[in-house]
DNA sequence: TCATCATTCAATCAATCAATTGAATGTAGG
DNA sequence: CCTACATTCAATTGATTGATTGAATGATGA
């Protein structure tokens, strides 16, 4: 009848890992982390931080276990960690997506549509490329794309994306996917390409989600 | 091509939301409310708290959108808000959980199993108690176990069970459950159990998400 | 071995958060 | 209308947290 105390530790555990993930930059730093192995120097330069200033994060993320690190030479390449870190971010983007949609609704009265109808998830979307009918376009930077991406995905980073439009075949949808949980270039990729008179769908999920259950087309011999 | 910035502040909605969760209080109070409406005095009492800071933790919570109120004569109600908060709140234990397996692993080298293999889920359970081969056993205190519990469910608060191990049947199963994902009664039970020479398991749920899809019996008119 | 580079540590200051106290709000019932 | 009660607000204090700076570590390649 011991280990009542691990009851409350377990508490305590739960919440230091959701403090963990409290703070914005950790949560940007783990999702580009999401993306695959990266260096420090790198992620700080995604996350827009100073290089010290990411690393005290990083080693708070390492604490935590949501991430781990590995030395190549010089660098130290940062992955993500063991167990379910993804659901977890979903979980909480999931969430808080919904609690925007609904102070959204109550701001301007049906202005504009729920995305959830413009969005596939992964099952589907498998599918719809196994039938061929689809267009598949990755807004994320180039890095990302070339450390690896969907099978057949075009890459226009979403920077790029006006000049580039006609690069994307008009006479078929297009799924564009991002980086993540908490992206949401794939969303305002449907948004514009809808303005512009193109069928457009998003990913529900990104990349590291796609990653965990699919295939990947990888290039880049560069381990940035 | 607008909309950009709602990308940047996704990411602060979720760390914000993170942080909000990231306080054991917060939790222990939301883990309570999970179980059914509560008045703020029965929740600082359960969670061992002043009212005030109780009060000022469910302020937190509340405005999150984590939890609702609702008002009924001199009490303040608070119930679980909307949208995706169980499964939010399992991926967060379930993440620590597997965690801890790993520290305590390394600690003590295989002294005692994993407790996934004493687990099983809603699905399995229903389907147990629908063969009627086992004894289904609430460890929660008489009030939650008054508010709301699982049909069939034979309530021992976890304290008592030394004294009352005489009401369970020796010749079936016992499947345990308890307030959920942050609730290690269950598990602990199981451990006790055993360690007498009963069979027993554990719901790798808790009450709320059986509630979230499941029947319920209710008794207890009075809504504390 | 030494110079160089990427990363981490250590120390500081500013900012934020949590708990406590006592007062204020709002509802029910006389 | 006034009292009693549950809850919330406001203000104070002490404790944590985050960003910044500069120094220290650890690995590479001559």
């Amino acid at each position: 009848m011991t280990r009542l105390p691990s009851a409350q530790s377990l508490v305590q555990d739960s919440a230091d890992l959701a403090r963990t993930l409290g703070h914005p930059h950790r949560l940007s730093l783990l999702e580009h982390i999401a993306q695959g192995e990266r260096a420090v120097e790198s992620l700080a330069q995604l996350s827009g931080l100073s290089v010290a200033n990411a690393s005290q994060h990083l080693q708070h993320l390492k604490r935590a276990g949501l991430v781990q690190t590995r030395r190549d030479g010089k660098r130290v390449l940062y992955r993500l960690g063991d167990g379910p870190i993804l659901p977890l971010l979903a979980a909480l983007r999931e969430f808080s997506e919904q609690q925007r949609r609904r102070v959204q609704a109550m701001v301007d009265d049906s202005v504009y549509q729920p995305d959830t109808l413009e969005a596939i998830d992964c099952d589907a979307l498998l599918q719809r490329l196994q039938d061929g009918d689809v267009t598949l376009l990755d807004v994320r930077t180039e890095a990302d794309y070339a450390l690896g991406h969907l099978p057949g995905a075009i890459n226009i980073p979403f920077e790029e994306l006006a000049q580039r439009l006609a690069e994307l075949p008009a006479d078929r949808p297009v799924v564009a996917y991002c980086r993540g949980p908490h992206c949401l270039l794939s969303h305002d990729t449907v948004i514009a390409l809808r303005a512009r008179g193109l069928e457009a769908l998003r990913l529900i999920n990104g990349y590291p989600q796609w990653q965990a259950a699919g295939l990947t087309v990888e290039t880049g011999p560069a381990v940035q």
